[in-house]
DNA sequence: GTTAGCATGTAAGGAGTTACATGATTTT
DNA sequence: AAAATCATGTAACTCCTTACATGCTAAC
């Protein structure tokens, strides 16, 4: 998940590991804080790796501001994590949204891949859920009750949103991914 | 988390691991899932702790169907576990509604506390993610607007939800917290 | 008799956190 | 000159998953 959102934000732009954790809880900022105790060491073994490298801008000596830069390779490991998000991405709430954060470099067909596996995820919690309500009622206490019903009515919310994006896809039709490389030539 | 959910299942009924798991991804249903791997040794530690004691009943031998019964000591550790709730429970949603589906074993206080605390965590994000959805507007593509709005919305539905489940608090008054030994003599 | 589901476990590994440790730079 | 916050890192640990390994029991 980390490596993800570290290759995706790195994508948008070179930053240091300090802003990229700012970033996280900003930008994704919904999304879910990550400590330096793991950020840090994913942009170790992402330099490693040559997925992302350093950026010694304006003669600034390293080991004070390590600005870290996505490569080539890099960009070519955050495609294929996009296109490879299985099960998880479906059936976490934070994997899922994490990937629709970077829904504008998916293929179409990807996207409705995995908004319609996400659907059909929750659809089947959905009936599961309702079920065991049915069955359990009697026997619950009133606060089982109501967390209960609160999830019935947020997976419905998230359904309804769901088809929305889904239609809005449909309707915009084939809006292609942006490129692996942004604009490389001038202006 | 395993632990606490795990002790308060068997608090409600003496149970084997196959069967507790079923019932983490039923009775909690709407819950995540554990699996097995990490479910055993967690009894096993709990055994270990006199936290949990198996029971060999109509004379069945242990190895072919292991069910556990919580102990006084496992008792004490659950209610210490729900009344230390923490920051966690506040922040993270599965840790907050994992405490919910418990609430009939806590004491008012502890029950407004969890409630409150949560309530002032989701009213910040949702104060933050307002800010960033202006500040970011403009720069953001339509996915990530989406994406961002259906937060607003789904925070806004939360908090809602914990208005109502405080105002009944309120309302209902002092309903106590269920004995640590449920009817412990007989009918 | 063979497939599906019940039942229990271990070993290795993944993906993070917490706590610790350090020091520069900016603001008050 | 003190305090805040910027900035980077490591070591130990937590809590879980995956993959493996085994065997019973019920249904078809």
């Amino acid at each position: 998940m980390l490596e993800l959102a570290v290759l995706g934000l790195l994508k948008q732009k070179a930053m240091h590991g300090y802003e990229l954790k700012k970033q996280l809880a900003e930008e994704l900022g919904f999304f879910r804080q990550f400590s330096y105790g793991s950020l840090y060491p994913t942009l170790k073994r992402l330099a490693l790796e040559e997925a992302v490298e350093m950026e010694y801008a304006r003669g600034e000596t390293p080991r004070r501001k390590n600005v870290y830069r996505i490569t080539p390779r890099g960009e070519a490991a955050f495609a294929t994590l996009l296109e490879e998000s299985g099960a998880e991405a479906t059936e976490s709430r934070e994997a899922f949204m994490l990937r629709l954060a970077f829904f504008r470099y998916m293929n179409p067909e990807t996207r409705r891949r995995l908004l319609e596996g996400r659907r059909g995820y929750l659809q089947e919690r959905l009936a599961k859920l309702r079920e065991s309500l049915k069955r359990l009622r009697e026997r619950m206490d009133s606060y089982s009750v109501q967390l209960m019903n609160h999830r019935v009515d947020d997976t419905e919310h998230d359904l309804r949103w769901l088809d929305d994006l889904l239609e809005r896809e449909r309707r915009l039709g084939a809006e292609p991914a942006l490129p692996t490389r942004p604009a490389a030539e001038g202006s």
